[in-house]
DNA sequence: AAACAAAAATAGAATAATTCTAAAAATGGA
DNA sequence: TCCATTTTTAGAATTATTCTATTTTTGTTT
């Protein structure tokens, strides 16, 4: 019937993680979501509908989602940690003068050559500027 | 005379910084501790020599700083803003067991391409993993 | 040198994101 | 049903950073 939702459980069962209804509901947020929430902003429009959900759950359930390598910890803010449930290669740009955070895809990550015996494990490039709709109001 | 403290002037100077006592500190502190400080890391190791310098103007300085783009604002870790006086191209690796963020020489910084009307001012590549020392005590 | 304006530094309070703690609830066997 | 384990919860605690209001410093004009 509801595919979302067995997508939602399937990913979550696949690296190991109880599928509870509080957890499924920040996967599924985070799966239909693709703004690059915050946790608090996950938290402020679950609750209405779970008016149960502790913000506490909210944050370990995304801590134990980034471990488990099931979405993405985005610090290219200096206040707010970020959430992204894409796993497909491709970076962030972070707008100074809207502060939209914007996906830009890419055919594979980079990752510099390493010195010998260091092993990578994920890499993230963050780019800053202003988008095209920040510069189109600036000419004139 | 002393070089260094001239270097430290001319690029606060060079950036339009007034060169104050304490700006000089800060900067000088950086210029010569390649170790990605944090503000109070900064701030504890100044404080014994200058003991009224004040929390509230390290993390003026850092801003300003960065504002003006003389040093780079690393935010590779969630917790703490760290800093960098370092402005030749080169990327951050941190490590998941001991911590430490090292330096990764590059050529030149990966920009990808964006999308039309997009302008990049800076980007950062943080790759995350473990250090040869850290994986050197793990094989057997 | 005195007086003044502007810029910078300061101490400590305030803010806010995140973590911690201890208790309650849910889950899944035996 | 009983019990052990896991998960959730509310609110307190922590902590990095910013804010506020005051003081100090700096530079300029007389």
């Amino acid at each position: 019937m509801d595919g979302l939702k067995n997508m939602v459980k399937e990913r979550l069962e696949l690296h190991g993680i109880k599928p509870s209804m509080q957890r499924m509901a920040v996967m599924e947020y985070l799966m239909t979501h693709r703004t690059h929430p915050t946790a608090e902003m996950i938290f402020a429009d679950l609750y209405p509908h779970m008016p149960t959900l502790s913000k506490a759950t909210v944050y370990n359930t995304l801590n134990l989602l980034v471990e488990r390598g099931v979405v993405r910890l985005i610090t290219i803010e200096e206040k707010n940690a970020r959430f992204d449930a894409c796993m497909d290669p491709h970076i962030h740009f972070r707008c100074r003068d809207c502060g939209a955070i914007l996906d830009v895809d890419v055919e594979a990550h980079w990752v510099p050559a390493m010195p010998e015996g260091v092993t990578v494990e994920m890499s993230e490039t963050y780019c800053i500027g202003s988008c095209a709709e920040c510069n189109s109001q600036k000419v004139n």
